[in-house]
DNA sequence: TTGCGTCATTGATCCGGATCAAGTGTCAGT
DNA sequence: ACTGACACTTGATCCGGATCAATGACGCAA
């Protein structure tokens, strides 16, 4: 016989299953907060809520753009490769954030769980076939796309002209105002990536990354903690991260 | 006593000059084609034409974003500067292109006239109230700025993981490119750009970009004409240039 | 014509980060 | 407790591109 407290985890369960967008952690963050109550199992008809483990790939660049997914738990990459297996990690992907966003009929990039995370996915066609009925998630398309545009912008300034250390200080100041526009405190922040991804991502080594880090350590701007945490300077690595204040 | 000729060519310059959207050349290209003929005076309204000569500055980093712009002639570059004055070119844009396009409130970079250059200015606030009445100009909008993002996540994986050589024959393809969609000859491409921008561009200094010309000459993938003409030896290039085929 | 300013090329040297090569935890499975 | 497997750190050396420094090649104004 059922405890009622699993009575009611197992009916929460199944609401999850039958009305994921009602009760989406994420929902208040995404796109999905351009569609109202009363119109939300419209926006569910076309959601399939996926699982991954480590490694696992919810996209493969080249592929045909069949969906949008918005991450709901865990982290992701997004990234390109080169012939020759040279990779480029063109961002990280956490609770939240919507990944897929194009208009072009093929991914222009890899996407890989580095965590165990969730995603709901969204049929990009009949998803299309909403935006007449509700010009709000066309407007909140383009305004998503614009803003990781920003932030490409600015890796790009990084990837250009930033020095190791000002790429290291600046990725950690990312990791941290994320957490906060995120509503999660803004210092200790939790690595979620290795040392080779985070090289792949401001475009050094893992040996430069970790020589960073240990600089970086060593001049009391960072301090280690346990389980991928580090204890961050803002002030001082934001002077040390070319950012204009 | 005007000739005929010169009377035509006086109508056609007052016609621009009141009816700039009609006769805009570079209308088909841009986000104007989602407004049909007969609602192009509503987007001439709030459209002025602005001319710039080189070093002239369009847009400041930081300064409120108030205007959209299209350019019509020449080209302008797109960059940020660190505080010491490092700079990185995030784009250059040329006839057709559309520039500004951001939802933030300020400026995330500045823009700056190459070579003499002619823009159409929208201004945002009334463009933006357009856009009900015209949801094909947001989904324009969008599908511009995803087409951008797309491009900066090409120039990630260029400037965090490819040699020089790469760079340089990726930039080469991306102007050749880049005119054969405007319809213009893709062989023969003009660099309307000095190699000090081309080196703020791809992440290199200008005597590397010098040396690397020179090394592709001297291996007769490139040949180098009058008036900053290149010659390309397109299938060549884009080997070397990491592009997947 | 000369002189000057600007930009591109070329050479010599330097250095930040890559590469190559060991260690050093740390944890899961036995 | 032992053993891989794996991720991270640290050290030694190398090298691609940066930096410093002339030199050439135009176009333009006097």
């Amino acid at each position: 016989m059922l405890q009622p407290e699993q009575k009611q985890a197992a009916r929460a369960i199944v609401e999850r299953l039958t009305e994921p967008c009602a009760h989406c952690d994420a929902r208040h963050l995404s796109v999905c907060q351009a569609v109202e109550d009363p119109y939300l199992e419209q926006l569910a008809a076309l959601v399939t809520t996926i699982e991954l483990a480590p490694h696992d790939t919810m996209v493969t660049e080249g592929d045909p753009a069949g969906h949008y997914f918005n991450i709901t738990y865990g982290t992701v990459k997004i990234y390109k490769l080169l012939p020759d297996g040279r990779q480029q990690i063109i961002g990280f992907s956490f609770a939240g954030d919507f990944v897929g966003l194009s208009v072009r009929e093929n991914y222009a990039y890899s996407v890989e769980a580095l965590t165990p995370a969730r995603a709901c996915r969204f049929d990009r066609k009949r998803l299309e076939g909403l935006l007449t009925k509700f010009p709000k998630i066309e407007h909140q398309l383009r305004s998503q796309t614009s803003d990781e545009l920003a932030i490409a912008q600015d890796q790009m300034l990084l990837l250009g002209r930033k020095t190791a250390k000002e790429r290291v200080a600046s990725f950690l100041l990312q990791l941290s105002h994320r957490a906060k526009r995120l509503g999660q405190p803004a210092n200790p922040v939790v690595l979620t990536m290795g040392r080779a991804d985070i090289g792949d991502y401001l475009g050094l080594t893992i040996e430069t990354v970790s020589r960073t880090f240990t600089k970086l350590r060593a001049e009391k701007l960072i301090a280690l903690g346990a389980n991928n945490t580090v204890h961050l300077e803002l002030n001082a690595l934001s002077e040390l991260s070319g950012a204009w204040n």
